[in-house]
DNA sequence: GTGAAAGCGCTAACAC
DNA sequence: GTGTTAGCGCTTTCAC
């Protein structure tokens, strides 16, 4: 911190001749409370005013023991999904009167770990955590026991703390049912992280889906190591580049590998839907713009924000929680747009709607 | 801050028998400098571990007058550009052992103005701000003076200080000089924040390129409040459900204005580029997969946010800046994709090059 | 090699 | 209504 100037209360306490302590009642709110004249008050704000002092909150949050900070840590800000959940939080910490700190984890579980320690190391009053990997050891070190945390979009297994997730299962299961409907059997899943849990829900979806169609499930056909765009490019290049019989439909557990894998798609001089149906995970601004327009499973991005900060708030509150309402599950919606056709010879129609069909999961 | 169960050097202290000035030594690896014996080490570092303690950091700051934190405001964080910004920037500060306190000033003088005093009361080393009005007077307040701060992508008019953008001036007006060799002349500058120094320069860059080409710049042709996507969907109605002669090329200043006129395009039943001409300020993953692969005009962004660091960095080690170097003009680089099309009737031929071709600017 | 003590800038008893 | 004072948890001079 730059030394500045003119610095704290002690300096305007001798510009205003009056004590520290009234100074400092003044400027933190509390003149009701101690029946400040009125006199007083704007003398003292004047002088604040004028030598443009700010009260130092490092100091305030060493004597409170409270910083009005909430951490937040996510594996990607640049990932469109992770920069909406970002924003939201951001907005509604201000609204409260919180600052965020933030920490880009780059889907490393070891600069995770280093984060949280820094974190706590800060004394922020409450954490929000995307976690990378699939243990929440590193999120409860020794000593940080009663902390305020919650997890958002990803949950590792066994965890029992307060988080909120989307219904992945049941969003990327109903997905591929759609696939399955259109008469689709050999269905591409493009995963994310192996090790995030929101992938594995939804692995575990579209594995539900075609076990319960008695369609067999082909391990070959999962593939995929990240979130990235390039996942989704090589993946689909690896695989109809060769292997028969080609697969007629792709489930992508991502917006940016959905991206990926319409750009190898086109290289590959497959057309969607005619050759090859797509749906994506994630709805984005550009989802309905890009050819063609894309049926995606939409993340009820803000509602996830808000839900997640409720918990926080309320831990910070030391309201104890409902324990029955400690896991919240969103609920997925699937926007039918164009990127999903019936799998020629099949009996089915192709989808014409003008305007994309909603339609709320579970 | 949570109270945390056992908090503090003191309580290591009294558990390894030594005095904080010992355990604060070795914990802020001093060790050497006072020449602590191995010994003594051991049993700090393993007192610290076993029981989880980690130094308070609040405290720290307040003592060395320094919180190793940045401050980071941007205008909309869930904006892609920005979004990647803010990543990379998080990236290199990390790298240095800053965290980054960041606040999103929602495109609103009064939020940023409100989230500059917060960070300087909460004593951030450092703030690189991207400011969203012409002003800068906010970013200097009274008792601010030497306070590191840089500005990154939008520099209000006669500030001095140290700041980066790229060349929007020349990267629009270069775009508009493409329009006109193909034989538009009546282009729409789809505009963002009026206030914003980056849309006036690129409005600007609009302005000369026509001027240069003789050809009449009509006011009414530039269009838009803010970079939101509803800007370009109501600008691209209003403007191509009515006006004769209607325009034949857009010039939109950011890459959701560019996805909102896109939509309404599509939505008036008008083919890009068959009927209008679209260029695009921002390269995005998915520029190149809308319908048509998009124009655009490419900002360095990691060059961007490596560029401020550097700027901050130089004031944090409080290098004196080499002054002819403070402002710093970034070369944008067009891309030129299939959302261009010379004019019917003109006598130039399209574009029908099968990768984009990328033309550095300057 | 290690300890004692002062003080960073603030708040909250406790006085009056 | 306002002042005095004792810390919050850390670093660092000075002592030994």
């Amino acid at each position: 911190m730059a030394s500045l100037p003119q610095d704290g209360l002690k300096h305007l306490a001798e510009a205003t001749g009056l004590s520290v302590s009234t100074v400092s009642r003044v400027l933190s709110g509390k003149a009701a409370a101690y029946r400040i004249s009125t006199d007083t008050q704007e003398r003292v704000m004047r002088a604040a005013r004028q030598q443009g002092i700010v009260v130092n909150e490092v100091a305030r949050g060493l004597r409170l023991r409270t910083t009005q900070t909430i951490g937040l840590i996510i594996p990607d800000v640049s990932n469109p999904f992770f920069a909406s959940l970002a924003r939201h939080i951001e907005h509604l910490a201000r609204a409260k009167g919180y600052s965020v700190l933030l920490a880009d984890s780059q889907e490393n579980v070891e600069v995770e770990a280093e984060s949280v320690k820094l974190m706590r190391s800060r004394r922020v009053d409450g954490l929000v955590v995307a976690p990378v990997g699939i243990s929440g050891d590193h999120l409860h070190q020794t000593g940080s026991e009663n902390w305020p945390l919650v997890l958002l979009d990803r949950v590792p297994t066994g965890y029992a703390g307060p988080c909120v997730t989307s219904d992945n299962r049941q969003a990327s299961k109903a997905a591929v049912q759609h696939f399955l409907e259109q008469g689709h059997r050999h269905i591409v899943c493009l995963q994310g992280l192996p090790a995030s849990s929101a992938n594995q829900q939804r692995v575990l979806g579209y594995q539900q889906a075609l076990q319960e169609a008695r369609v067999p499930v082909n391990a070959k056909l999962v593939i995929g190591h990240d979130y990235a765009i390039e996942t989704g490019r090589s993946a689909v290049h690896e695989l109809f580049s060769q292997s028969n019989p080609r697969p007629t439909a792709i489930m992508a557990l991502g917006n940016l590998i959905a991206l990926g894998a319409l750009q190898a798609l086109r290289h590959l001089k497959l057309k969607v839907p005619d050759d090859v149906s797509l749906i994506s995970f994630d709805e984005q601004p550009w989802a309905e713009l890009v050819d063609p327009p894309l049926t995606t499973l939409s993340q009820p991005v803000e509602k996830m924000a808000e839900t997640a900060m409720d918990l926080l708030f309320q831990q910070l509150a030391r309201t104890p929680l409902n324990s029955h309402k400690q896991e919240i599950l969103l609920p997925v919606t699937l926007i039918q747009r164009a990127s999903v056709a019936p799998l020629a010879g099949s009996n089915r129609i192709r989808l014409t709607e003008r305007t994309p069909l909603r339609k709320r999961l579970r």
